[in-house]
DNA sequence: AAATCAATTTAGCCTTGACTAACTTTAAAA
DNA sequence: TTTTAAAGTTAGTCAAGGCTAAATTGATTT
């Protein structure tokens, strides 16, 4: 237990300091599996040319991206060709959507006008606990039920 | 107005996304200059040595980055001496400190344990516009009030 | 005063995530 | 079928933010 017996101990600044950079390490990745997966549904197919539009970056940094997400695991690519979701990534991307919806709704049942929700909610999505995003889903089910 | 007559339209991506990297172009700095104003307000000034403990990271890297922060107008430093803030600093720190409160105290006061929420409020901190800290704000005080 | 130890700095390396410029491939139009 | 335009790739550059290892400085002991 170590020095932890303290009602409401505060966490090691190190360790808070550490879980923020893991999650810093994962931001891309999950914002591009969610992308690949909004764009298959929307348009039938991921091309880099629309992942480049989207997130406002050219094709070349897609390409080294998608290069990533590939070596981790997440995509299968071909050259010349459009990009495609595994297990792996089709899974994450629909975890990623679900928190975004929560984190979106929850901005907005607070009274968190919808556009300035979209913007934050981006941020927000990756540096949410499960035990916070539970609490978030619980106060807008509330509002609405 | 462009395409934005619709109510509730939608923020093209690539502007969230745009905002999302602007965001994260700071977190950092301010991270480090809250860090440097507690450690001065706790231990009378801001060692290199008490930098890398708390953040978790070698000597190496604060050096680094304090280097940035000067660059950037945030901090003084002379050769093995102690950081001191700037005005500009000083503002930035008491500004980022007031927030991280805020967004501490709203998820407290939401039902989230406290541990928890100092990780998330780390995280969260960097990504929440005015708009939606006063929502946070309000929040917490009207449940105390 | 010299030795030692802790703190700081420097140098060099790595990955991520961005860019531009130039090149190749694919697909569509003439 | 050839040409052209769009899409994708490759190569090279840069800054941020990490690291290790080695050198230096400052402060404390002996």
């Amino acid at each position: 237990m170590g020095d932890r017996s303290v009602p409401h101990a505060r966490p090691n600044k190190a360790e808070v300091f550490a879980r923020l950079r893991e999650a810093h390490a994962r931001e891309v990745t999950e914002d591009y599996v969610e992308m690949i997966a909004d764009l298959i549904e929307e348009e039938g197919e991921a091309r880099s040319v629309a992942l480049a539009e989207r997130f406002g970056v050219t094709a070349a940094t897609v390409n080294n991206t998608i290069k990533r997400l590939e070596r981790d695991g997440f995509v299968t690519s071909r050259p010349y060709r459009s990009v495609f979701l595994t297990d792996e990534g089709r899974e994450l991307a629909a975890k990623c959507r679900k928190r975004h919806e929560i984190v979106y709704n929850f901005l907005v049942a607070l009274g968190v006008d919808p556009t300035t929700a979209e913007f934050d909610a981006e941020g927000i999505e990756h540096h949410v606990s499960e035990e916070t995003l539970r609490m978030f889903a619980g106060f807008a089910g509330g509002k609405r039920g």
